[in-house]
Formats: structure tokens, C-alpha cells, sequence
DNA sequence: TGTACATCAGTGAACGCGCGTTCACTGATGTAC
DNA sequence: TGTACATCAGTGAACGCGCGTTCACTGATGTAC
């Protein structure tokens, strides 16, 4: 077993997964901008130098965590797809990207919350970041496949920039209408945004707790975006 | 002029407004988190103690910029309202919020992007927050009595939990029925989800820049709403 | 299988910074008689 | 209108903290012959 790994491989790879938990666990009390370094090699019982070992800066673990973050959500709402209706499955999709928001407020806050001041996320955060919306949209491409998308007449068929920029999606779902993935689009921002406002406190006094609110909302941007 | 205040009350009431105009400055290079007492006083040439005459703490002067935030971005939004169509008016209201926010990034987060850890939010912030949606909701009931406001036929009315917290809002806005309240709370994370995307960086690589994508948004969650 | 050398993890000290908040004090402004 | 006292703004020093990153070094692990 571990085949061609010798005991160094196995132990930087360990500790590297060590020192980003560690740093989750911070996360969760302080938030991303008072993530200190120092602070993790504390609770490892290391000296802060030896962090460098693993990262090369700060930026470098922020860029891991955001990353693991987006895999995180991503690997949770793939577990929820499947099943055969439809509509339930973009139900459990919806429940599972709350679920695990809520188990995990602060890494939804690192990676859909306020930019983190002097870091710039590089291109490999993009790809991960993309996984639950693909994962919508080929929900959609099967419901078209099955018949169950048929979107509503009113919606306006998108012209010039609009008409332009869904191009990029059409490409992960080139079945559907660009009529259909601009609505996508709104759904996605609408999930969110939602989150954000239940997690970030916007809804207290209003749609808290939010189960309901959250329910009825997933059900109604299904049929606004088509799903039946 | 200026009667009955003296000499003293008006250094304190300018002073003021000078701290906040440059912790504002400050926030828009550093962010909310990495405001600094010390980096205020420093820009204002005055010692870092003096600002405790002004503000008890860091955390009520964060306070008073986030009622600040949220109350130029109401004052922004009202005065986008009026004109005499309903629908148009919407429109402006959506551009008048989102030219605010793309004007103050970082207020924009501070009202709207994580929490900042460690600050609690006091109730004084609750009610300037509340002033977008009041101006939305002031507007569909004049859009009902205009006869423009046509809830769609498919919209659940709501049950159980979801029925008791829209009657908070249906102090706001009586005139509004509960279908009407629960999807003009979706239009309103929709809207905010969406704003955030466009500055926190989810939209590009599709949707940046969002110009129509946010007008179609805003035209599509007008009929949502059942706004016409 | 054993030895020589290269690689690498972790140490500890240091650099050069930053922060919020408290406190005794000075001197200017305001108020009451 | 002038004086005595109270209020308040701003000072400067101090307390007790924190941080990211670099660098020369030690000793353990891995590799080539």
C-alpha cells in the first residue's frame, strides 16, 4: 500500500491536511481576515516558520482553503443529485447546498462573502467555484431530454450583450435555450443570495428560521426557470 | 444660524462627520475588518486616544457607518422613486441601488458581505436596512391600486410557518396578499444575490459586465412579482 | 548491504511592523452668578 | 460685563498584545553507487 510513497510523502501529506484543518478550525472562530498563521502553528504545536514548509504564504493556504471550500459544496450537492424525478432532485440539491452552508458558515462566508482585502484569487478557484451551477444545468439538460422543461412563454429571449454572454453557458449545456439559462442565471444569484442573507443575519425579523421560506423559494424558481 | 449650538458643539458635530468621512476612506482601501483606529487618527493628524471622545469604541463607530451605508444607499433608492409608471419606476430603483453599490464596494460589503467577526450588529441597524424593501413593497401597493399588480395564476399561497411570518409584512404593506409578500422577499434576495455576485467577482467569466443581465433581471422579477 | 552525499522538515531568533484601549494631565470653551 | 468654576477636547505615554516573513542552522530521511 502507498505504493512509491516514502514515509517524507506520506508525512508532508498528512500535515498539510493537518495545518488547512487547523486553519478551518480558526475559520470558524475569527473569520478569514484574522486567519494568522501563527495562530495555526500554535495549535500544531509547531513554530510559525515551519508553516512555510507547506505554504508559501498566507495567500497560498487562503487559496487551498477557498478551494477546498468550493469542493466541499461541490462534492455535497453532487451527492444529492440523481434520483428520478427531476424535481425532487433539484429539491435535494438545493437542501444539501444549504445544509452545507449552514454546517459550515465560514467557509461559505470565504468563498461568497466580501472579497478578503489584499488577496486576489487566482485562476484555480474557477473551475470548483463552477460546480454547482454546471451541476444545475445539467439537471436541466435531462429535464429538457425527459420533457420536463418547458419554459414559460413570457420569458424574454435575451438580445445583444445578453444574447452574447450566454454563449459562454451554452457551451456546459448546449440544449438548453439561452431564454432558459439567462433564467438560470437569476435562479443562481437568487440561491445565494438567499443563503447569504439567511447566514449573514438579513432575514432576522422576517423569513427567520428560514426552512420554509427557503422550501418554497427552491420550489418557485424551478418553475420559474421551467422545471415541472 | 445655527442656533443655540455653540462653538464646541459644532467642532464636535463637524469632527465627527470627518472621522467617519475618513474611516469610509479607509474602508474602501483596507476593508471593514482591517479598519484601524490608529490609521484614522494618524490621516486626521490628531492622536489615537482624542477619537474616544468622539466614538466609545471601534465597534460603535463601525455602527455608525454601517447606519450610514445603509442609509445612503435608502436615500439613493428613494430618490429613484416617483414618476408615474409603476414599472419604470422599478427600474429605477434597481439602477439607483446597484449604481450605489458599484459606487461603495466596500460599504456595499460591509452592509451586505460577511459579518465582521467579533462585532454584533445593535437593533439601530435593523430599521435603515429595512428601507429597499419598504420602498419596493410601498411600490407594488400602489401598483395594486393602479390595477398594474396581476399575481400569476401558478403562485402557491402560503402555508403553515411560511403564512405566519408574511403577516410582519403584511404590516408593512396590507394591501399585499401572502403569495405576493413571499415572492417579493425572492425578488429581494435575487436582487441583493445578484449585486453581490456582480462585485464580489462570482460573475465573471459569464455575466460581467452585468449591465443586462441586471436589467433583464429586473424586468423578469417585476412579472415575477406580478408588477406590469 | 553499506556508505557518502543530497534533500528536506523543523528550529529559534530576529526584523519591522501593527493594533485597541486606559489614564493622568493641560488648556481652551462654556455657564452661572 | 466680569469673574469663578465646571465641562470638555486633545495630548502623550504606557500596557499588553498581535502579525507575516526571512535566515542560518541542525538533524533526520532518502538516494545513488
Amino acid at each position: 500500500m502507498n505504493a512509491g510513497r516514502t514515509a517524507r510523502e506520506r508525512a508532508r501529506a498528512e500535515l498539510t491536511e493537518e495545518i488547512k484543518a487547523a486553519a478551518r478550525r480558526q475559520l470558524a472562530t475569527v473569520g478569514a481576515e484574522a486567519l494568522s498563521l501563527r495562530a495555526i502553528s500554535r495549535e500544531l504545536g509547531m513554530v510559525s516558520s515551519a508553516l512555510y514548509r507547506y505554504f508559501a504564504s498566507r495567500d497560498e493556504l487562503l487559496t487551498a482553503l477557498i478551494i477546498d471550500a468550493y469542493d466541499a459544496l461541490g462534492d455535497a450537492a453532487e451527492a444529492a443529485a440523481g434520483g428520478d424525478d427531476v424535481l425532487e432532485e433539484w429539491l435535494a440539491i438545493y437542501a444539501a447546498v444549504r445544509d452545507w452552508a449552514r454546517a459550515h458558515p465560514q467557509e461559505y462566508a470565504l468563498i461568497y462573502g466580501s472579497p478578503i482585502s489584499g488577496y486576489k484569487a487566482p485562476q484555480t478557484t474557477v473551475q470548483p467555484a463552477a460546480r454547482v451551477p454546471i451541476l444545475l444545468l445539467d439537471l436541466l439538460q435531462r429535464a429538457q431530454a425527459a420533457g420536463r422543461l418547458t419554459p414559460p412563454a413570457d420569458a424574454p429571449t435575451p438580445t445583444g450583450l445578453l444574447a452574447e454572454q450566454t454563449k459562454v453557458l451554452v457551451e456546459l449545456a448546449p440544449q438548453l435555450s439561452p431564454t432558459v439559462l439567462v433564467r438560470m442565471m437569476i435562479v443562481w444569484t437568487q440561491l445565494f443570495g438567499m443563503l447569504s442573507f439567511e447566514l449573514f443575519g438579513q432575514l432576522v425579523g422576517s423569513m427567520d428560521p428560514a426552512d420554509e421560506f427557503f422550501t418554497s423559494a427552491a420550489r418557485q424558481m424551478a418553475a420559474f426557470v421551467g422545471l415541472s
